[in-house]
DNA sequence: CTGTTAGCGCGTTCAC
DNA sequence: GTGAACGCGCTAACAG
């Protein structure tokens, strides 16, 4: 049995191609009886036939697929990727997936992909805060409809899915209070430099600060280098300098899987003597330490799901400009898309930053 | 700018569209002299020319995207994709996502995307021992190129690439004789009816025994139903009756994370009360574990790699016969893809079922 | 209102 | 090395 095409499908119907093309389309300018709509229904299924997308898309100058790029080896990514797949599904997009490596020029690749008429916009999974000039030049140079999830959160010449970072800390703070009618003292970790926290890190502190002085309490704030080699004795002389029960909130997950360690290590409980709640988490092993670990967490299937429903809105609307466009001035289909100078393709600035709120979980470490 | 085609290209260079093709594709029966093949290049380079990769698979009836397949929820599928990409990039194929849902006939809009032309051939990450005989006959049906990995163990004519999971129960139980010498109690956590265990616990148990009466041993096996109400009393029990230290080795990670929790709550230290490792880790968490946690690996990565090249080299191969066929016979081109009554698409049985072996992980626990 | 005809888009490939 | 046909679906222009 070959392929079926839309000719063999009008064929069997007895009308013509166009009728098929409209029927699954609802192509307005063209009405077709009820009577033939069933016949090409009825054919199509009879045949097994499946419109070509190559075809379609060689001829709307679309492929209705959209490029997923992050980091394969962050398990929080598949959160994004599952949010996004399930409204592209919805929206009858595909989602082609590009796995960060470690090759230079692999952003360039994504815009190749773009340029190949591969993918009609694209996703990023970026790190927090993450803003490279160079890429967002080469995203407007190119046209390429884009979305960054955590990224760029200072230009508003790219559109990003963000979480609120501040309102993270003051949930946990919140909840903290609640539980244990004091305030905690801020565990920050972090890699490298300290003078040079990243975004995320910078706004968390900021909100901290920001309640400690509404509550009229003084900060307490532990700063921990991860990956230097007299790391353990910082957390152990963090936790000996404590009075009994410790409040402690850690900005990311791997801190208080190191906070665990040295409790064990001093023979405290985490739960009783240690009260320990993670702002941000980052891993999905909060469930099977022993205690389970308290946390914020952050929405990214939301975000994901956010991220896909812009970026569609975003090609579907430039391609409803070119339709327009094309009305008064002539061009033709299939040249629509195109390099705008990187101006005018970005005329939905208004929703240009989307802010997730975060979501408590609250389990059994504090 | 508008974009580039490849008849500005062969303008531009002066020759014609046949010979940028010829450039580009190193087509046979066409050759290009040297200087030509530079102003190809040349040209392409000013004008930032890419193939249109839709008109290029409208002709030659394929796609250069694979499709994948999996639980989004779970992260070792994230290693399946990462191996799979890494693979497919450097044959010059993408991979377009496709998470599993609830959704019923979601298989079956895998076989659409196929015929709709969108992929290539299929990699699918199922649940150990996974075997469907209908989604079989539809892909034969469809002459789908299709690769599973951990399914369809016992079934020659579905390609799968699987890990030996005797093999990994033996790498344990060697590694556990050198470092205890002694021979564990081995924990069997199951989920439901422990008369229908899936097809990697049958062979893990198998192996368990077989290898206990080489060491004229006799088994230990304790077996435990998750989410049963009494089953925190099942893993105090266990360990009750146990002289310290006990030595465990346990099928699953999720009974590794149970039995951490049940040693806090009777006072037992891991790692030197109660010895304990997983036999296969299905999480992400070992290291985060407090103490970590030994394991043996499921190579998810290899396995995503092997089962794209496979897939692979399964398209181009029927991409071969085809061209073979055609010459012979007198079909065209853009329809030689079509269903093969499900018999001589697999002419390479002899690559059926490829074997990937386990991967010892020692940490802290044991 | 209902439908048809014709031509297009772009890269590949075969006959010359 | 070239010219021309081709694959398949979409859509503008036109006709009953």
């Amino acid at each position: 049995m070959k392929r079926a095409t839309s000719a063999d499908v009008a064929r069997q119907a007895g009308v013509s191609r166009s009728v098929v093309s409209a029927v699954l389309n609802g192509t307005p300018g063209i009405r077709v009886s009820e009577e033939k709509r069933r016949a090409v229904l009825q054919a199509i299924e009879d045949l097994g036939y499946r419109v070509d997308v190559q075809a379609r898309g060689m001829r709307t100058g679309r492929s209705r697929c959209i490029g997923a790029y992050g980091n394969l080896d962050n398990p929080l990514f598949l959160q994004v990727l599952q949010g996004a797949q399930r409204v592209c599904t919805e929206a009858g997009y595909q989602l082609l997936l590009y796995g960060k490596g470690d090759r230079a020029g692999e952003r360039e690749e994504l815009i190749a992909l773009y340029r190949a008429r591969r993918i009609d916009g694209l996703i990023t999974k970026d790190t927090t805060g993450y803003d490279d000039g160079d890429w967002a030049d080469m995203v407007h140079a190119a046209g390429l409809p884009f979305v960054s999830v955590e990224g760029y959160p200072e230009r508003s010449d790219i559109s990003s899915i963000l979480m609120d970072y501040g309102a993270s800390i003051e949930l946990a703070l919140d909840y903290i209070w609640k539980q244990t009618g004091s305030a905690p003292c801020y565990v920050l970790a972090h890699h490298g430099d300290p003078s040079r926290l990243n975004w995320g890190d910078r706004h968390r502190l900021l909100a901290y600060r920001r309640w400690m002085e509404l509550k009229g309490l003084s900060p307490q704030i532990a700063e921990i280098s991860l990956g230097e080699p007299d790391e353990l004795e910082a957390w152990t002389g963090l936790l000996a300098g404590k009075t009994l029960p410790a409040v402690l909130l850690c900005n990311w997950f791997v801190g208080c899987s190191r906070l665990y360690r040295a409790c064990t290590g001093l023979g405290l409980a985490v739960g009783t003597d240690v009260r320990i709640m993670s702002a941000d988490n980052t891993a999905q092993a909060n469930g099977f330490m022993v205690p389970s670990l308290s946390s914020v967490e952050v929405p990214y299937t939301e975000m994901g799901a956010a991220a896909a429903r812009q970026l569609i809105q975003s090609v579907e609307g430039n391609r409803e400009a070119e339709a327009d466009q094309e009305a008064e001035g002539g061009r033709k289909a299939g040249e629509g898309r195109e390099a705008e100078g990187g101006q005018e393709a970005h005329s939905a600035h208004s929703q240009s930053k989307l802010w997730i709120p975060p979501r408590l979980a609250p389990r059994e470490s504090m």
